[in-house]
DNA sequence: TGATTTAGACAGATTATCTGTCTAATCTGA
DNA sequence: TCAGATTAGACAGATAATCTGTCTAAATCA
């Protein structure tokens, strides 16, 4: 029986505060920057968006949502110019979502507050500690995936 | 600067995929239970209602909407009598929100699953980094809330 | 090559979420 | 103490996000 739990508040808890900050500072900080039609769930497909492109069902197992609602937010993102789809050369069904130049601004931005978040938590416990959850997050994430 | 970040995947992503897992996965256990009326939003708002009952307002913080959508929420577990709003005795305006007797079970098997989660997450890192990640994030927790 | 799977499009329904407004209770400061 | 500000929650309405189901075309597999 693992005990590292059962006293709040919860792992899961703490994991959904720590994503939530960064998300919703990350988020804050583009609008306050004057892109204001983006939205979170938009964002947070755009967010997994790789530089070489990423096909709309890649998002939506990435996003943890459904390949038709994946597809809904990167039409919108599509709409307002911050992505385009361009055909896989690799797969004639499939088609490559990729971040249009319009998108620049929004990511340096999102960086650099995510940037500045990381900064003050490890003002709080540390670099080296953090660096040890950035790792152990990452090999869970092997397990996950 | 802090380079804990700068390739993929971010932290941010980490978070989510950590935190999702853990969610899911206690939504599903529940689901396999028979238990089939309680969405992922819902069970996102009951598992933050305290031993001792909870106001709307706070479930709102907590959970990240607003007081609006943590209402709309606790209204459907009501009706599923999953909660029941009591009056709060030390505030007129205010009515704590608790768990009934109905959520012992789904309690229950959400709890199992996690901690069979965990036993499969101390498998990949072992239970010291688990538990590193665990008090960090506590710490942090701290800092942003 | 025929059967199965996969990527994405299209349609429709439901759920979750927000903004705005209102009342009553509480808190605060002069 | 009391008037103004704040807070908790209810109510209404609108929008955004999400799902299930179905379909076609392309790729994969046996």
């Amino acid at each position: 029986m693992v005990t590292i739990d059962r006293q709040e508040p919860n792992l899961g808890v703490l994991l959904f505060v720590a994503y939530r900050e960064l998300e919703q500072r990350a988020h804050d900080a583009v609008i306050a920057a004057g892109v204001t039609d983006i939205t979170m769930a938009q964002a947070r497909v755009m967010a997994r968006i790789g530089a070489h492109g990423t096909r709309v069902s890649d998002l939506a197992v990435q996003a943890r949502v459904t390949k038709q609602s994946a597809a809904f937010l990167v039409e919108q993102l599509e709409k307002a110019g911050y992505v385009e789809r361009v055909p896989d050369p690799l797969d004639g069904r499939a088609r490559l979502v990729r971040l249009t130049s319009q998108s620049d601004e929004v990511v340096a931005v999102a960086n650099a507050e995510v940037a500045q978040v990381l900064g003050e938590w490890t003002g709080q416990v540390g670099l080296g500690r953090l660096r040890q959850v950035h790792q152990t997050l990452l090999e869970l994430c092997e397990l996950i995936d």
